[in-house]
DNA sequence: TGCTTTGATACGCGATTGCGTATTAACTTG
DNA sequence: CAAGTTAATACGCAATCGCGTATCAAAGCA
């Protein structure tokens, strides 16, 4: 299951599934990354404006990363093989 | 060519490499994306307090997108195959 | 040697961030 | 049902965004 993400607003999706999946709540995420949970709920909603570091730093909390990819799939993850 | 983007830095880093491979300047981007060329500017050196829609809007301006994937490869882009 | 292009940086501005703190609605559960 | 949990939202605050506009050094080129 590859996830893109193209949008604050998916993003914040991602980020509020992962959060699910390891059976988090916004307060243990945002302890982890040294934020509040108020600003985890605007991440997850989408919030265009939300700093990207913190966007980062929840990922990073989840054990999640982001790869680039040419967005026709002509280049990027060709070259892992 | 993966390019991992885990932070401000590597992805400001990241949008100048693929902006430099297009052959366009930071106000030919900036164009593309309706900001500013300053904009640009410090989305490629990397501040961390850059909204995420700004780091989006270029990606897309340069044909690219992210993917998540989970920090060991454990799983995400094994589901490829 | 100029003239232009490129990219970093600045000022004032309005908007919005994340912070600390707190409240509240919607659930869950004993 | 009462108590607790979770997530959305709010207020005042300092900080910083991106905007419009502009400047300037460095580099490229006629």
């Amino acid at each position: 299951m590859v996830d893109l993400v193209r949008s604050p607003r998916m993003a914040g999706a991602l980020v509020r599934k992962a959060r699910l999946a390891q059976d988090l709540t916004q307060k243990e995420l945002a302890a982890r990354m040294n934020v509040r949970q108020a600003t985890i709920s605007k991440l997850e909603s989408g919030e265009p404006a939300t700093r990207m570091a913190v966007l980062f730093d929840a990922l990073a909390a989840l054990g999640l990363e982001l790869a680039v990819t040419a967005r026709d799939g002509k280049s990027g993850f060709q070259d892992m093989f």
